[in-house]
DNA sequence: AATTTACAATCGATTTTTTCGATTTAATTT
DNA sequence: AAATTAAATCGAAAAAATCGATTGTAAATT
C-alpha cells in the first residue's frame, strides 16, 4: 500500500496550526510552493479533499482533521523512538540481555550489578542464568548479547574475551581434614569427589583442570547448585572442587576446611565474555569486560 | 529533529521477519542493495546499532527490536488512516459537519436524515443547531461545512444553493377566527403579532415578506422555539406567521385556526444550503442538495 | 589448506523525488 | 483602477533512492 511521507504529514499539521500555507511553509523551513505541492501530493495519496481553501483563512476539512489529528500522534511516535535513541548515544547504555552461568552469578553478581550502575548508569541490563550450551544457544538465535562464562569452551562463531583465571580449590568436611597446609592433585580421591549434575561447565572444568577419569558406576545424586554441594561436604559426602569465587570463608560457614593446591600451576578455570563474532558492539562488550575484571 | 522515513522503517520490520538482507529485500521488493543502504542511513538516523550481522542468521539488537516494534505501531498507523481515506473514496462518505436554523432543523430534520442515511450510508453528519448569525461565523472560521438556513440572507464569501420555496402561513387561535378562507396581507395587525426573539431569521423573514413595520414599542416577551410561540397563539395571546412545515395541523394540535394568504405571490422564505465558496467539495454539496429537495 | 558458497557491503550510474525561485492567478483592499 | 495578499503552477536544480555489478568475508566444503 502506498503511503504519505512523514514529510507530508507534518505539512498538514503545520497547516493546521498555521491555517496558512505561507505561515507553515516558514514553520516547516520550506518554501510556500514546497508545501503547497506536498499537501497536493498527500491529497493525492489520501484521494480526498484535505484542505479547504478559502481567501482569507484556509482550514481543513474533517477529514483532514482526522489525517491531521492521526499524523501528530505518528509524527509523536516516531520523534520519541528518535529521542530515545538519542539518548542511548553513550556507550553501554540501553537495554542489553547478559546470559550467566550458574556457577559465576551468584558470586559476581552482587559486586558487579552495583559497579556497572555507577559506572554505566543508563544500562538495562536483563539476565539471563542458564547452563553454558544453552547461552551459546540463546547468542546464536539472538536472544541474548552476551554471555559471562568459563573457559576453555568452544564457542563457535563467536568471540572470547577472557577476564581472569580462578584458582580451584578443594573442600571437604573437617571430618576429613589432615594438617597439610595444600593438597596435591595425585591425592584426590576421585570415588569421594561430590560434583555438580551433567551440563554445569563447572563439573567438566574441575575434571579437566586435575586431569581426572571418573570411574565408569558412581552413585548418582545430582547437586543442582553449587550451593547444595556445599551442603553435602558439610554433611560429610565426600569432598569437592570449588572455584575461588565461591570459596569464600564467610560464605561456607562452619565445618568445611578449604585446602588450595599445591605447585605454580594449580588447577584453575577461566571466566571471561562470549559474544557473537560479528556483532558491531564489539568495542563495547571489550569496554565492559574491562569494567567487569 | 530528523526523522528516519516510513520507507526505512518497513525495511527494519521486514528485515526482523526474515532475518535476511535478501528476503526482506524482495519481500519489500526492492533490491538487497537499496534495503541495506536503508538499514544503514537509519542506523545513521538513530545513531545506534540496529542489527547484529551474523553470517549465518541476522538478528536486531535490544534497541532495534524496539524501534522495529515501534515502527509496526507508526506504519499500522499511517496505513490506517490510508485505509480510511480509501473507504471515503464515494462522494457524501465521512464526517460532514451540518449546521440548521433552529426554526428548519425540527420540521426538515425528521424526514432528511433516513434518507440520507439510505442515499449515503457512509456520511457520518454531525448537526449543529443554531441561528443562521452564528451559523456562519463556524462556516469562516471552518467549524462546519454547510449550513441549511433560510433566504434571502447575505452569505459573504459563501455560495448558496436555493432548494425550495416555502409559503407563510398565518395562525391565530380559534377564538379570534372568522369565516375567512385566506387572510389579505393588509388585513394583519401588527400589534396582535407574536414572533420569536431577535436573531431568527424566521422573524426579518416573515416581517418583510409581509412589509410590515413593527410599532417602536412593544410589549416584550421572547419566544426562542416556534413551538413556544405555538402554544403562546393557542393560549390567546396574539397571531403569528408560520412556515409552512412548521404549519402542519397534526402538529398544531386544537385550538389553532391556519390561514394562507390571498393571491398569486404569497409571502415565503426560501430554504437553501450555503457553503464556503472555495470548498472543493461544492459538487458533493449540490448532490446533496439535489437529495434534500 | 584451498576452494566454494552465501550473504551483506560497497560502488557508480540512473532514475525519481524533492525543493526552490520565479511567475501566474485570483480575490481583496486601497 | 492599482496595489496587495496568498496560493497554485512551472521549470530548473539539487538531493535521494534505487539498481546492477562488484567486492569482501565468514563459514562450509573439498
Amino acid at each position: 500500500m502506498i503511503r504519505p511521507s512523514l514529510r507530508q504529514l507534518s505539512y498538514l499539521t503545520a497547516l493546521e496550526e498555521e491555517s496558512s500555507f505561507n505561515a507553515a511553509a516558514d514553520k516547516c523551513a520550506v518554501t510556500q510552493s514546497t508545501l503547497s505541492a506536498g499537501i497536493k501530493e498527500l491529497e493525492n495519496v489520501m484521494g480526498q479533499t484535505l484542505v479547504v481553501r478559502g481567501r482569507k483563512n484556509i482550514t481543513l476539512t474533517p477529514f483532514g482533521a482526522e489525517v491531521a489529528e492521526q499524523a501528530r500522534q505518528i509524527l509523536k511516535d516516531a520523534d520519541h523512538i528518535v529521542a530515545r535513541a538519542r539518548m542511548l548515544r553513550e556507550p553501554l547504555s540501553g537495554p542489553l540481555r547478559l546470559g550467566i552461568i550458574p556457577t559465576i552469578a551468584p558470586y559476581m553478581l552482587p559486586a558487579m550489578l552495583p559497579a556497572l550502575n555507577r559506572q554505566f548508569p543508563k544500562l538495562e541490563l536483563q539476565l539471563h542464568e542458564d547452563l553454558t550450551d544453552r547461552l551459546l544457544e540463546k547468542l546464536e538465535r539472538g536472544e541474548i548479547d552476551l554471555a559471562l562464562m568459563a573457559f576453555p569452551y568452544d564457542t563457535p562463531h563467536c568471540t572470547q574475551k577472557i577476564l581472569f583465571a580462578e584458582d580451584f580449590l578443594v573442600a571437604m568436611p573437617e571430618s576429613l581434614a589432615t594438617d597439610a597446609k595444600a593438597i596435591d592433585m595425585k591425592d584426590l580421591e576421585p570415588e569421594k569427589l561430590l560434583l555438580l549434575e551433567d551440563g554445569h561447565c563447572l563439573r567438566d572444568h574441575a575434571l579437566a583442570a586435575c586431569d581426572i577419569q571418573l570411574p565408569r558406576q558412581r552413585k548418582t545424586f545430582s547437586a543442582t547448585s553449587l550451593q547444595t554441594l556445599i551442603e553435602m561436604v558439610r554433611a560429610g559426602m565426600g569432598m569437592t572442587l570449588l572455584p575461588a569465587m565461591a570459596a569464600d570463608g564467610t560464605v561456607l560457614g562452619r565445618g568445611i576446611r578449604l585446602l588450595p593446591f599445591k605447585g605454580k600451576n594449580p588447577p584453575r578455570r577461566q571466566i571471561g565474555l562470549c559474544w557473537k563474532s560479528g556483532d558491531a558492539r564489539g568495542k563495547e562488550f571489550t569496554l565492559l569486560a574491562s569494567t567487569i575484571k
